[in-house]
DNA sequence: TTGCGTTCCATGAATTCCCATGATATCCCA
DNA sequence: TGGGATATCATGGGAATTCATGGAACGCAA
């Protein structure tokens, strides 16, 4: 509700921040992979009746995958949308976006199976490590979660200052305007 | 009946949750804590139908947890969007709100499970103290109540001006709580 | 046959569910 | 307005289920 109304027009009205939260799962010499648990109950909420299916597109800025339901092609065009390129970068972006991403079954384990060329592009083998990015879910090399964890609570004294201020309740207690 | 329910005419009728009050419960073992009544029912009221879920984010400014509703990534989201900070150093925040915030699941007595990770960051272990903080609430180690307590308490009037004027919201100055 | 991919079953560990308990708090009615 | 009856809460422990993971069996094409 707050928020909706500050979305810009053309966006349409999807419940925000479907994926949080991290984990850290083998992948084994097949390329299976058990997704966690409750990422896997996000996507069975979103497909309904529909039997589950999980899409999984490299990603152009880094070497890791990103993952979601059947809207991640949306969710992807959408982020494409906000890059500051130019208009033949974009559409460069939106095709490979929309060519290179797989569509992967889940086994009754809840397991599936990455392509080589995807495991390949995140350097995948081993400890994997499943992060939560709002709209989608990223898997990249094993360490890659204490990496980002290192790097949030890596805040120099400044900027926790300001973090600390701002952060306040009175900055926090939304609902006063609408 | 008291008067404090009656509402400015422009206000929505779904009200925020306002998280008030403060608790020390135990946690287990098994990182298991019950929620304090009233928090849990704020949590109530805001999922409506759905089952009630407590989101729950480590604090990049403190070892402490910030928990709320379906609506404290969205919160947490806008505060990291009002930081000054490079737009790589914001991703990175960003980042981390969604990744390392976990999604817990209420049990039948009301208490939710607190990740490991989450524990140690908060160096959660025996008593622990919720301590209400308007959108949102706060869980840390079991003496920080009484030291927010003794904190409060001991401003000078230079530091109780400050904190006066930060941390009333508009809305409540005007609205009048009786 | 050999290599590759897929389906199925087995297993230990971790997690969740469920019931029991004591302690407060709330209600109700004389 | 007492004070007993009844709900609500916080907490503990054990049973049952889920999870992640490994490996075997199966089918298919080169």
């Amino acid at each position: 509700m707050t928020t909706a109304s500050q979305q810009s027009p053309g966006l349409k009205e999807r419940s925000p921040a479907r994926f949080v939260g991290g984990a850290q799962n083998k992948i084994d010499q097949k390329g299976r992979v058990s997704v966690p648990a409750d990422m896997r109950r996000q996507i069975d909420l979103e497909s309904g009746e529909l039997s589950p299916v999980l899409y999984c597109c490299p990603s152009l800025w880094a070497p890791e995958l990103q993952c979601g339901g059947a809207d991640l092609v949306d969710v992807l065009l959408e982020v494409v949308a906000t890059q500051d390129v130019f208009e033949k970068r974009r559409a460069a972006m939106e095709r490979a976006v929309t060519t290179f991403t797989e569509r992967l079954y889940f086994d009754d384990n809840g397991r599936v199976v990455v392509p080589k060329r995807l495991r390949e592009h995140a350097g995948l083998d081993g400890q994997v490590a499943f992060a939560g990015a709002g709209a989608f879910f990223t898997i990249a090399r094993g360490e890659s979660l204490d990496d980002l964890w290192a790097e949030a609570t890596s805040l120099d004294e400044g900027e926790r200052e300001v973090l600390r201020v701002r952060s306040m309740p009175s900055t926090l207690a939304k609902g006063g305007r609408s």
